[in-house]
DNA sequence: CGTGACGCTGCAAAGGTTTGCAATGAAGTA
DNA sequence: TACTTCATTGCAAACCTTTGCAGCGTCACG
């Protein structure tokens, strides 16, 4: 009879100490029976164990943390949860994650600053090291933060800090060029949230390809990354006479069909529609998007790995005189970028300044509007990875 | 200059101990002023916090989580991320824990049992209980589990746990009268994960509805709860010639839709199909689904006040002789249950024994077939909630 | 037989915080 | 004046674990 563990309910917390007891040796041999294992006589090993599990003990995690200053958590704070953008993310940086042995806290901030902010605070000092998706706060507050807990962080650029990129700027330029080739000459850029780095990276590279290209874009925005931020704005791009638009992102793409549905213009007869992301939705929907496959698998995978390096080159362990949790010395800097690339489905048709469709014995003879720039490398257009 | 926070890279962790020496008082002064304010000397308090500002000191939470047994933070098991059913349910538990100054820590389970297991070890010590959302494993490990750390139950009834239940048994019957109504008599029922409750209770609800409206219920399953499970039985459900189907979800119902459509099976046309969830994206496919829509959110809700509840009535600290934390006594073990609501959209349609659609002055005369059990109560058909 | 090495174990400090209790001093009451 | 009450603060134990150091016994080697 040593701490009776009532078999209905209420279970007293079993501690190294109960173990210790129980099986007749000091506390520090218990835990090196956990922490250490060769470093205990065979027999005594099997005694200890025996009577941890007879006990149901399991070491507290949160106690091991406070001395070794390893929690075996990395935090993963997320824009949005309810983008299907993300959950592939996560699921990889899980699985990463689960590998090293390592487990993952995800935390939801609704797009909000001031709550990725706070939840900085609050998971610093309860995981070793926080991945930062799609920030929305500043890049001078995104680095100071830095300082309390190592940081890693996706779809933004921070200098000093190790970030994993996805190349938009070349997505966008192949998305422009997909169109252009198609004969579309007015475009319109439906913008994202103003503080995200994919949003300037797009508007950047895909006003440079217009150019390139002799097409016309214009910029609407910004509007939310959602759905309703894309079905919003179909009736501006009714009246802006684009004939194709490029969204910031597969759920803006899927809301706008959808509103232009609703107005009664088709797509892509009328409208051709790219989106980003490539999300599972983007195929299910009709017409099928033709959208900017991201890499987000890959991204979750590298960022865990980033920031386990990281965390294994610093000092480990708060004892001493003190620099704590993993900051210091020569961190990793390391940016990444993945590549993109453009999935071609069927939400981009012809547009106005298109050539037929069979290049030789042209029914009709070549439209003679079309300016066609020299030398625009249209990308693959229509025998690409259609689904 | 105390502890200086060099302000290039690598800060120092301060503590309480630091601020109490920039303060000039004793450390628990400054803990009380934290947690305790109206316990210390206002102008002592103020220099606290501004010494405190200064030196950019936070709480750690593991620390004061070793003392009091409490961390503030809970955990939220998930089935799968993916499935677009959870998020609605996350953000509402994010938003009622968030009122309560408690965070949420979110961990995806792949539909792993094993994995689910192992998150409730890792997450005991580091929350103050934790929410299981459609767990897959036993009911008695679910029991032993909720020994180790405050659970509540969500999509599942475990006879002694506070659970958080939504009527699907309602919500089925509801969608198998609608389909009887609109005259089909060979309904399918696609099921889901075998270790699902909602499955159990679904098919018992829909096999009593289909019982008691003349109709036949054929059963096909289990299935993964996800678009490709839909698929994959779309030549299943054409060959056993059901002419209306209920999928136990709504991710399965857009999936079956897609694989029926590759087979150039129409939907509603030849095939009409329900859905469970009511998730964004079945109002953006087409057809729109129809489907019994689920108060994803409430449950969020609920189930966090219920745990947080159960919590606070239970000792608190784990100072003392120990029953340690929150376990114990006399736990609420309410179960709630929460109602469903058949939203009607357009996936589907009069079945083959359907009345004309105008009662009166029909071109042709009733269906002599229809048997129509004589006290269904149909409920609303036409004119519902259609989107 | 003495010495050193080695394997195993115990001791105790440390990590950052909370909190019951006691000490201090001032104010109020009799 | 003596005694009580109260507000404020300090003291030190406690939470559970890890880990450097030292002790002990055994064994091999010289």
């Amino acid at each position: 009879m040593t701490a009776t563990t009532s078999d209905e309910g209420a279970a007293v917390p079993v501690t190294i100490r109960d173990v210790a007891r129980a099986s007749g040796v000091h506390i520090s041999t218990v835990s090196r029976t956990f922490s250490a294992p060769h470093l205990v006589n065979p027999e005594t090993r099997v005694r200890v164990l025996a009577c941890a599990e007879d006990l149901g003990y399991r070491p507290n995690r949160a106690a091991r943390a406070l001395i070794t200053g390893r929690t075996h958590n990395i935090g993963l704070i997320i824009a949005d949860i309810a983008n299907p953008f993300f959950p592939p993310l996560i699921k990889a940086a899980e699985s990463q994650a689960r590998h090293r042995d390592y487990h993952v806290f995800v935390a939801d901030t609704n797009e909000d600053p001031t709550a990725e902010e706070e939840l900085v605070h609050a998971l610093a000092k309860q995981v070793d090291g926080v991945l930062l998706c799609s920030p929305r706060m500043s890049n001078s507050l995104i680095e100071q933060l830095s300082r309390e807990v190592p940081l890693v962080v996706v779809n933004r650029q921070v200098t000093g800090l190790p970030c994993v990129l996805m190349d938009v700027g070349q997505g966008a330029r192949s998305a422009i060029e997909h169109l252009v080739g198609l004969g579309h000459r007015s475009i319109a850029l439906l913008g994202g949230p103003r503080s995200s780095w994919t949003n300037r990276e797009m508007r950047r590279a895909a006003g440079a390809a217009a150019r390139a290209g002799g097409a016309q874009l214009t910029v609407l925005g910004p509007n939310a990354p959602t759905e309703v931020g894309g079905s919003a704005v179909a009736e501006q791009v009714r009246r802006s006479g684009v004939s194709a638009v490029l969204a910031y992102n597969d759920l803006m793409a899927i809301g706008l069909i959808e509103g232009l549905d609703a107005l009664g213009v088709r797509v892509p007869q009328e409208v051709s529609v790219v989106g980003v992301d490539d999300i599972t939705l983007s195929r299910l929907t009709r017409p099928k998007l033709t959208t900017v496959a991201t890499p987000t698998g890959a991204a979750g995978r590298t960022a865990v790995d980033m920031l386990l390096q990281q965390d294994i080159e610093s000092p480990r362990g708060a004892r001493g005189s003190g620099a704590g949790t993993a900051l210091g010395v020569r961190r990793t800097t390391a940016q990444v970028m993945l590549q993109t690339d453009l999935v071609i489905r069927d939400s981009t048709g012809p547009g106005p300044y298109a050539r037929p469709a069979r290049p030789l014995a042209a029914p009709r003879g070549p439209d003679p509007h079309c300016p066609a720039g020299p030398g625009i490398p249209t990308a693959a257009t229509g025998d690409a990875v259609a689904s």
